[in-house]
DNA sequence: TGTTTACCTGTAAA
DNA sequence: ATTTACAGGTAAA
């Protein structure tokens, strides 16, 4: 008699997933996480999948860490052994699949040439001009709209030091406007890759790696893989590019192509994995950030 | 078309 | 104590 196979969910690491690159903004309250992905409010607890029933019975949080994937893990090692690795030392590890388009646009705007710890700053600044709203008893910022963006003065955001991208973010936001605003922003996220990409390049301060962050973590472009200065080390390791060889904009091209050939629609998971095991490399504390924030 | 260069700010090395 | 390098890149020269 043929027995199923027992199909447990997925180990989710929340904090794991909100320190990983994919979405800013989070902050740490005790055991909690807080924060907002567009409209949707959260109070997360970092605990596995198994044990928090509260997190697997709400939808919201299924969707968001792309916890209906069960079975990604295995398929991503078939399709790169070489994965094995990073798939196993980061097995709470989720693509996420945020819902705040604004957000995460405006959020990636403010990372080039920059830090983690900065760019955090600067995030939060952003939310500080949307509205707050309360969930259990906790106030939460949501993140403000395209019309509150196109308002904020380059002035002002230069002395909130966002240095030179403080003049992307009101431009961006009124060229989006004049776009169409949200409805044109959901008119790109049910593109294809392909016809997402062109899209978000013409916006100022979006070049390639924004745009394949924007289409990835927010658009649902699953074959994406955003190169980083972090990233491309590693898949030079990974894939013997000679350690030397800088990250043109045709080893951009080529390396993307080569993560979509080799993982499909699984190549921005595939990503995520190879990128996040090469920043804990440098930075194993990044996965427990409660230990920081406590100072 | 392909290669350099400047860019705000903060921090860790040199 | 100062200076330099560089960090989830981009755009312009």
């Amino acid at each position: 008699m043929k027995t199923e196979p027992v199909r447990t969910l997925p180990v989710l690491d929340v904090s794991l997933c909100l320190s990983a690159g994919q979405t800013f903004g989070w902050k740490k309250h005790k055991d909690d996480w807080l924060g907002a992905d567009g409209e949707s409010l959260y109070i997360l607890n970092q605990m596995t999948m198994g044990d928090a029933k509260k997190l697997v019975e709400n939808p919201a949080v299924f969707k968001l860490f792309g916890l209906s994937d069960f079975d990604r893990n295995e398929r991503l090692l078939k399709l790169g052994p070489e994965l094995e690795p990073m798939l196993c030392s980061l097995q709470g590890l989720r693509l996420m699949s945020l819902e705040g388009t604004v957000q995460s646009l405006f959020s990636f705007l403010c990372t080039p040439n920059n830090n983690i710890k900065r760019i955090e700053q600067m995030v939060t600044s952003l939310f500080s001009f949307g509205v707050q709203k309360t969930i259990e008893n906790s106030h939460v910022q949501v993140f403000p709209c395209l019309e509150r963006l196109a308002e904020v003065s380059e002035i002002h955001l230069r002395q909130l030091k966002f240095g030179y991208r403080a003049r992307n973010i009101p431009v961006v936001a009124k060229e989006l406007l004049a776009r169409g605003g949200v409805r044109y922003l959901d008119q790109v996220k049910s593109a294809t890759y392909q016809d997402v990409l062109p899209q978000l390049l013409s916006l100022q301060g979006v070049g390639p790696k924004l745009a394949d962050c924007i289409a990835l973590f927010s658009f649902g472009k699953s074959e994406a893989a955003p190169f980083d200065v972090h990233m491309w080390r590693a898949y030079k390791k990974l894939y013997g590019v000679a350690v030397d060889e800088p990250l043109t904009q045709k080893q951009y091209q080529k390396a993307g192509e080569h993560m979509r050939h080799r993982f499909g629609l699984d190549a921005g998971a595939a990503h995520q994995f190879i990128y996040c095991y090469e920043m804990m490399k440098d930075n194993p504390a990044a996965k427990n950030r409660s230990a920081d924030s406590a100072t």
